[in-house]
DNA sequence: TGCGTTCTATGACGGCTGTCATGATACTGG
DNA sequence: CCAGTATCATGACAGCCGTCATAGAACGCA
C-alpha cells in the first residue's frame, strides 16, 4: 500500500491516520506511529515541529482530502446516477471495508472529533474542515442529480450523518447491519427528492 | 444533579459517563473520575475490583439504560405522535444540550465505541447492547404510530444512525446546523412512511 | 464490649507518554 | 574537497497512567 516513492513524512501522516481510525488518537501514540511508518524515530521532531497536535491535524486533514476525492470518484462511476444510488454506494463501500478489516476501524475524523474536539481547538477545525469538504462535492452531485438546490447542502448533510452514526454502530455490533438497513431506508427517500 | 442519596459507587459511575463523553475513554483517567465524583480514591478498587475496564462498562451500561427510558419518555411526551415529531424531539434535545454545555461533550457510547472497541471485547459489547437498548423501545414506538412492522425496526436504525452522526458533526463543527437540517429533511421522509 | 465486615486512606511500583538535547550521518551545492 | 543543510539516531527527562499492597477507620451485630 505504502509506495516506495513516499517519503517518510507523508508514510507517517497515512500511518497516523490508520491508527488513528483503528485505535483512536489518545491511544495512538508517536512511537507507534513511528514504527508502523517504518520511519526513523528522530524524524518526528524533524518533520513535526509541532509535536504530536501538528502530526494529529496533518492525519485530519490528509483524510480529509483524500476521501472527498474519493466521493467524486463514486459519483462519475455511477451508471445510474441517483442520490440513492450514491448513498447505497458509499455504505456499500464502508460495508466492504469493515468485513475485509475485521471491523478494525472506523472514520479518522470521526475518532479525532470524539478525542480531541474539546482539548485541541486546531483538530476540532481541522475536521470540521473535513467535514466540509466532503458536504460541498456531495451537495454538487445532488444539485447535478436534479434536487433542488435550496435541499441540496441538507441532503448531502444528511447522507454525511447517517453514515457517519450507521458506521459507528455497525463497529459497536461488529455487523454491517446499521449500514444496510440505513441504506434500504434512506435511498427511496432521497430519491423522491429529485422531482 | 448527582443526590447526596447515591452512594459513591453510583456517582463514580455517572462521572466516568460523563467525562468519557467530553474526553473519550483513553483521555479519562480513573483518578479523574474519582475527583470528579467527590469519592475516595480507595473506593476505586473496592468497588470496581475489575479495575478501569470494569468502570468503563458500567459506565456505557448506566447511559444505555438511562437514555432507553428517556426515549420512551419523549414518546409518550408527543401530542401528535408520528415518527418525524419523534426525531425532530430528539435532535432538538440534542441541539439545546449541545448549546447549553458549549458543545463539551456527545454520546458516551459513541466515544466508548471509537476508542475501545478494538482493544477491549466487553465494552464493544457493552455498547451494542446499548444501541439495541436504544432501538427496541424506538422501533416499538413506530409500529405503534402505523409504521409497518416489517419497516420498523429499519426505520429506528436510521434514526439513530442520521442522530449520532448529526450529534459527531455538530460537535466538530461547533454548529448545531447538521442536526437541525438533518431533522428538516429527514423528519418528512420518515412520516412518509406511515401510510 | 469485642469481633468481623465494609469502606476508606496512602504511598509505591513499573510502564508508557510526549518532548527535547545532543550528536552522528547523508546529501547537496559551490 | 569542503561547507552547510537536511535527515536520522539515541538516550534522557518529567509526568501521568492503571494497579496494587498495606493499613487504618467506621459500622453492624452478638
Amino acid at each position: 500500500m505504502a509506495k516506495r516513492e513516499r517519503g517518510p513524512r507523508e508514510r507517517m501522516v497515512m500511518s497516523a491516520a490508520e491508527l488513528i481510525r483503528r485505535d483512536g488518537v489518545s491511544a495512538t501514540g508517536v512511537r507507534d506511529v513511528v514504527e508502523h511508518a517504518g520511519a526513523p524515530r528522530g524524524s518526528v521532531q524533524h518533520y513535526f515541529p509541532g509535536g504530536k497536535v501538528q502530526l494529529v491535524n496533518e492525519a485530519v486533514a490528509w483524510v480529509g482530502s483524500y476521501t472527498a476525492r474519493r466521493i467524486v470518484r463514486y459519483v462519475e462511476a455511477l451508471e445510474r446516477p441517483t442520490p440513492g444510488a450514491l448513498f447505497t454506494e458509499m455504505t456499500d463501500k464502508w460495508a466492504a471495508e469493515l468485513t475485509a478489516t475485521g471491523f478494525a476501524g472506523g472514520c479518522t475524523i470521526a475518532a479525532a472529533t470524539v478525542d480531541w474536539a474539546d482539548s485541541t481547538e486546531s483538530t476540532r477545525t481541522a475536521a470540521a474542515a473535513a467535514f466540509a469538504a466532503w458536504t460541498r462535492p456531495l451537495a454538487d452531485a445532488l444539485t447535478g442529480m436534479g434536487v433542488p438546490e435550496t435541499r441540496s447542502e441538507d441532503l448531502a448533510t444528511l447522507m454525511l450523518s447517517t453514515l457517519e452514526g450507521a458506521l459507528l454502530i455497525a463497529r459497536a455490533e461488529r455487523d454491517v447491519r446499521a449500514l444496510t438497513s440505513a441504506a434500504r431506508e434512506l435511498a427511496p427517500m432521497l430519491d423522491g427528492a429529485v422531482p
